[in-house]
DNA sequence: TATTGTTATACTCTATAACTATA
DNA sequence: TATAGTTATAGAGTATAACAATA
């Protein structure tokens, strides 16, 4: 009767396509270029403004220690600065450095700009629609698996 | 009228609603469930019928070694079969066995999922329709870039 | 010589467990 | 006892390099 796509295929249909496009995400990865949890961090830490290790890790959905290692790469790279919390000897407070933010700005360019350029190229509008009426959802479906 | 969304809106929620449900996908790992890279040869498989190791992989768009890795466990579990070609020495060809279909085709089995479960209990049917539309748009930017 | 597939090895990203220091 | 962070170790998923068999 309807064509209400059954929930099987759908959640089939999803895995084949997320798992492509990370992927390829993944692969474009460029010497002296960020790695996508490093982009990802950097890019959170300087919307958010200075914050802990933990605080990024339930942000990102990873465990602190994997949050730990992403930061000690972006910290040997000078592109985020560690400095104690003064009210609470336990915490560590992380801000991003001027480095860090002339890394974000060609970081955008690199890799979102590349992205969009491919949505610009093979999508039409209506395709771009589609795609920017899905985002919300996978993004909500992420947080209720 | 112009509600047209800029490519680099579409690109910037994209890749953020991509890596979170990567994320959750990869974490929740339940016992017995393919796993994400087995689920998306095996759809491939039973999608486009019978081929090579070699081709599955440009497919997925991962390398041949591994596909094998991947291949290997999915004919450990039964659910793929391997018969060399009659033609060419060389070649292996794959198909899925009636336990692999099953896997792909029960709707217990679907609904068993943990995507299947979320789509089904949070998301309404014009939703589900809106993520399947997007499926394919997503596979086709992955290739894109 | 080129192609298909396998084996060996290593890197990235993530996890869990166990530890230290501070609260 | 609880929390923030670190260190150690492991596993999944991917890569490249080197190899064998066949064309």
């Amino acid at each position: 009767m309807s064509e209400d796509p059954n929930v099987g295929q759908v959640a089939a249909a999803l895995r084949v396509s997320i798992g492509l496009l990370l992927r390829r995400l993944r692969q474009v990865r460029v010497e002296g270029e960020l790695t996508l949890p490093e982009s990802s961090a950097l890019v959170r830490l300087d919307r958010g403004g200075p914050t802990t290790p933990s605080e990024l890790a339930k942000l990102e959905q990873i465990s602190p220690q994997s949050m730990g290692a992403t930061l000690a790469a972006l910290q040997a790279r000078g592109l985020v600065e560690r400095r104690p919390d003064p009210q609470d000897g336990r915490r560590v407070v992380l801000s991003v450095t001027g480095a860090g933010r002339d890394m974000l700005l060609d970081k955008r360019n690199a890799r979102a700009g590349q992205l969009a350029q491919a949505l610009e190229a093979g999508f039409t509008p209506a395709e771009l629609r589609q795609l920017m009426a899905a985002a919300p959802l996978l993004e909500r479906l992420a947080q209720a698996i």
